[in-house]
DNA sequence: ATCTTGATTTAAGCGCGCTCAAATTGTATG
DNA sequence: CATACAATTTGAGCGCGCTTAAATCAAGAT
């Protein structure tokens, strides 16, 4: 796509590193080179050469040997990238009929062909909505974030009651199996049990008690009811 | 089987040259240079080095200081290409609202980025259909082109009743005039007069009658009823 | 304070698609 | 037939994003 779209050099690659770096520094953190590579599927010296590129365009501020955070610029790019990705997801769940889990791969392909319109279309076509179908938020168009209150399951106390609000990955078989164990936003719940030594977490939902690991129940947040 | 049509070097501009080449060679003849440079926004010089690549990956066959035609693999992914830039302009116009002027643009973008799931998708929702909005021939997903029985406008003597079948042109601005007028796909008309001269040509449509100039008649085919 | 180790950057090079400028080819014309 | 002209191709070079291999740096262990 890249020259069809890119009037200020803001192409696929530029725009799926800006995301990853995003991501990567969500917690706070600067993103390293080696994570960067390894989420783009490149090697850490082609990685660490697109960093330069980026921070000579202003998208990142880099510090050699340390690591890369947005600049406001890379940010506001970053946030319509992921805006983007969500809002298509989305869509391809509610209007198109995909799966909760098929959605991020078709997504990735789309997000960064969207025009500003088809961007605006689907955003009223589905009603402006804050979060996609595993829960994450939806950038505004002026890149804030809408309101939430999630809080990791595993750090209630048991017995807690509360509604699934996101389900933090991207790994379409734990979406899939979580899915079908009735687990995902919108869904209320009851905390049952956590295991101690790893063990199983047990979870109380509209369809009966669940059981899965703790490694799964970490994805979980919910909003206390 | 798979491992023949390797989509590993088959990337968007690939695709954007094989579409043009395809398009240009509708009439029988072959693919200029210069044409299909000019199509893309592009030298002629650069466009030759291209189509030598494309030649040298069997897609199309160059005949040098002559032009190129499309072999059976490059037609089958031009046509790929095609299918899914009509598809979504149709996926556009009648699920997200677009007017029909507005959706080749963004099926530009699109048409690419599309996996295979997305594509079958929607031509599901649609219910598998055999035209766009403005009325070209969708390929079948085997290559194939469904039937029509289109015959240009003008070539029919004045009298003549049919149904818009097809206004062949993607200029936004003509394509803007024409639904205005009440000129595009599926509606009934009657052929009432061609002004000698290069003159106006008048057409009786469900809202009256129109005269438009003959190079924007010259893009309305019809079915005789 | 040095050494070792792993992360990171640099260096060299490749494929792609593009540019401009120069050389070449095909063809129409006198 | 020679020639002029337009179309086409070639050549040189660039920016991008990537690779592998080699050099460099940071930081903890000794």
């Amino acid at each position: 796509m890249a020259h069809y779209t890119d009037p200020a050099g803001v192409n696929d690659a530029t725009l799926h590193y800006l995301d990853v770096i995003y991501r990567l520094t969500q917690q706070g953190e600067m993103a390293n080179t080696t994570d960067i590579a390894e989420k783009l599927g490149v090697t850490p010296s082609g990685a660490s050469v697109m960093l330069k590129r980026l921070a000579e365009r202003k998208l990142i501020q880099l510090v050699p040997y340390k690591g890369a955070t947005l600049t406001p610029q890379g940010r506001r790019l970053a946030l319509r990238t992921i805006r983007r990705h969500r809002l298509v997801e989305l869509f391809l769940h509610r209007v198109m009929g995909f799966a909760w889990h098929e959605v991020d791969d078709h997504a990735h392909a789309l997000e960064t062909a969207l025009t500003d319109a088809l961007e605006d279309r689907m955003d009223e076509m589905l009603g402006h909505p804050t979060r996609c179908p595993h829960g994450h938020l939806i950038p505004r168009k002026d890149g804030s974030l809408p309101e939430a209150n999630d809080v990791p399951l595993l750090s209630l106390p048991i017995g807690s009651a509360g509604v699934i609000r996101c389900v933090d990955t991207d790994n379409s078989d734990w979406l899939k199996y979580l899915g079908e164990q009735g687990l995902y936003p919108g869904v209320s719940i009851v905390l049952k049990d956590i295991a101690p030594y790893d063990g199983p977490v047990t979870i109380q939902t509209p369809e009966g008690l669940v059981a899965i690991g703790q490694n799964l129940a970490k994805l979980i947040y919910v909003e206390v009811s």
